[in-house]
DNA sequence: CGCTAGATTGACTGCGGTCAATATGAGTGG
DNA sequence: CCACTCATATTGACCGCAGTCAATCTAGCG
């Protein structure tokens, strides 16, 4: 394992792309009890997790350039569920070539590794939204997490990014009530520091929603 | 990558053990700053992030066995501290001698991999807890947690487990306050679910303590 | 032009937070 | 062995953020 503090590159994964498929928003990514992983090529998704009473957390936002379902290959199924909340376009690889390692180039375990190890983080840091900051940061963080998972795969237009994010869904993440989330949500706007509409939420002030989240 | 839903075997990890030491409680696993891999012999730790303000959100209990600072070396350093909660006895190993295949068997950066895939899913759970449980079920299901981590390295004694965790460590493993915890906890008690004394847990029915976390 | 899912609001409740003492207990120096 | 100290555990009083219940509103859609 060479040093991967810098991103490795991931065009490799192109060739071996084995299938791509569209699946419309509200769709599951993965068909239960399939080993199969999948790259998002377009469009925006959630991983979830289920309590037994049917309580659910969001645990992540998936983008283009994301991988789903490595946890269940590795670690049987049952764990995490992923929906779409846009219409997608994905492409399948087999498990089983996953492993393979490249003759020329970092090998793609490797690459997985540094992949799980930005999901470990990223999970780590919404775990501490979750259970530190209250509605108004954790709303504020939410928005903020989307525009910059946005930002960073070039799906901000004109001052705007993607938001196809239900009152429900955010409040799924914060492990806040619907009610309370749009009251939140509600308040927060009217504060000036954003503006959600038509699937898309437009931010005043970077650094003022960073305040807000006490980020 | 082969089939790994059955635990590959860390037996081999001992022949890259550098050095051992041990550090008392309260002490940090990691020196700031030092890219390392370490892995946990004896002693319970925990790891934890730090919101800019102070706020302190567990998200992880370390048991033998363990291997941390992953992340640090491969994500660079800030995202997550350890802290020990009884003295430990760790092994230190040199990042780079991490990724060498093994002529016969798995290779160790598969063994990493499965390894993340396990922190996955447990901090997947973890945020479950803290996002949709209420306080009575995160007590119990942390407590519940601490026991099957113990039993899965043999700590169990006299069915009693090791609990080095001070009401401000539960309270923010579950994004609660300190007095709530408190309260929560001798409300567990006197209901006779569990009993803490001595830095140990002893439970009195594991299906009852089942039930009261929503598990 | 109903139908339906998502967004809003208002009224009320209560779980969990905050503040402030007090108690307990292990460890230390005299 | 006792006084002292610091950390952790415990309690009580009070408050407010967030949950629940129940309507109503809005917009996309067949």
């Amino acid at each position: 394992m060479e040093n991967l503090s810098r991103k490795p590159d991931l065009a490799y994964l192109a060739e071996l792309s084995q299938s791509q498929r569209a699946i419309p928003a509200g769709a599951a990514l993965l068909p239960e009890s399939t080993p199969l992983i999948v790259r998002v090529e377009r469009g925006i998704a959630m991983r979830y997790t289920l309590l037994e009473d049917g309580r659910r957390q969001v645990e992540a936002l998936v983008y283009p350039g994301d991988l789903c379902g490595l946890t269940s290959v590795l670690y049987g199924p049952g764990a995490s569920y992923y929906e779409a909340l846009t219409p997608m376009m994905l492409s399948s690889f087999d498990p089983a070539d996953l492993h393979q390692p490249l003759p020329d180039g970092p090998d793609r375990t490797t690459t997985l590794v540094w992949l799980m190890t930005r999901e470990l983080t990223r999970l780590s840091g919404w775990l501490a939204s979750v259970g530190q900051r209250n509605a108004n940061e954790g709303i504020a963080w939410f928005v903020m997490h989307a525009w910059e998972r946005a930002e960073a795969v070039g799906l901000i237009e004109k001052d705007s990014a993607p938001f196809p994010f239900a009152q429900q869904v955010v409040a799924d993440s914060l492990g806040l009530s619907l009610v309370h989330t749009n009251k939140t949500i509600r308040r927060l706007r009217d504060q000036g520091l954003f503006r959600i509409a038509g699937g898309r939420v437009r931010i005043s002030s970077l650094p003022a929603l960073r305040r807000a989240a006490a980020l």
